[in-house]
DNA sequence: ATGACTGCCTCTGGCAGA
């Protein structure tokens, strides 16, 4: 069983990739991050052409978060991450499919910081830190997916000196993170390439690209029940350079049975 | 180098992103 994540920056703008990629690579499940849509624009019936359906927890104009399933509909646990009634950003969704519990992360960017971005951006670490260890104490198999806008290590960015005044790589920021990993979550692209150097985020600006001036946000965590059953994982890079391509590619995780 | 690019909704420029 493969479980992706996939920041598609703007699902309008970027279906006709989307589904090829969904097509060419075949994720029993998907984790979608800036849909960028409201609830009634969802093009649900595009993904059930290829085989499948989906849940979504969408926003006029910005973040939104989506979970596809293959040949069966996600049955949605919990959207909107708990802990603040005032926060209404889309940034998280819950379902329980294939007999995996997963949740779609579209963790706050945090820019500029200092600042009430980044505040916020440490006050929804808090949050997420305390929804999964609810879910690690269900002790189920659990992923929990997405766009985690932390850079974890120096050596998961082509340059922290370039970056250093970033939120993304801030020691807070690190620290909130390695919290989760403290908490039993294993990092499934770390645990297997432990000397770093895998990105999943490349600027549309500066040629990043073409520079390979790249970082490391995107990250599956495993709870214990699944980190047991990781057998590869990995990002599809080569989506990055294709006409139109999001900022970001996808990140996967491949379990055994 | 206070730069750069892209998507969204539209006050077609301003915001958001990372």
């Amino acid at each position: 069983m493969r479980i992706a994540s996939f920041n598609i920056n703007g699902i309008k703008a970027r279906l006709p990739r989307l589904l090829e990629w969904l097509d060419e690579t075949r994720p029993t499940i998907a984790c979608l991050q800036e849909i960028k849509t409201q609830d009634e624009a969802f093009p649900a019936t595009e993904f059930e052409k290829l085989g499948y359906q989906a849940i979504w927890h969408g926003q006029k104009g910005f973040n939104g978060v989506a979970i596809l399933a293959a040949g069966e509909c996600p049955k949605e646990v919990r959207r909107g991450l708990p802990g603040d009634p005032d926060d209404e950003h889309a940034r998280y969704i819950e379902a329980e499919t294939h007999g995996v519990r997963v949740a779609c992360i579209y963790l706050p960017n945090g820019n500029p910081q200092p600042g009430p971005k980044f505040e916020y951006k440490l006050r929804w670490m808090e949050r997420l830190r305390d929804r999964m260890g609810a879910i690690l104490a269900e002790e189920v198999p659990a992923v929990v997916t997405g766009d985690y806008n932390v850079i974890p290590h120096d050596q998961d960015v082509w340059s922290p000196r370039a970056m250093a005044a970033d939120a993304l790589m801030q020691p807070q920021s690190r620290d909130a993170y390695a919290r989760l990993l403290g908490d039993g979550w294993t990092d499934a692209i770390a645990t297997h390439n432990p000397r770093g150097g895998v990105w999943t985020y490349w600027d549309y600006q500066a040629g990043a690209w073409q520079r390979d001036h790249g970082f490391r946000i995107d990250h599956a965590l495993l709870a214990p029940e699944l980190a047991d059953r990781l057998a590869a994982c990995g990002v599809d890079k080569e989506h990055r350079g294709r006409e139109r391509a999001s900022d970001h590619v996808p990140v996967w995780v491949e379990l055994r049975d």
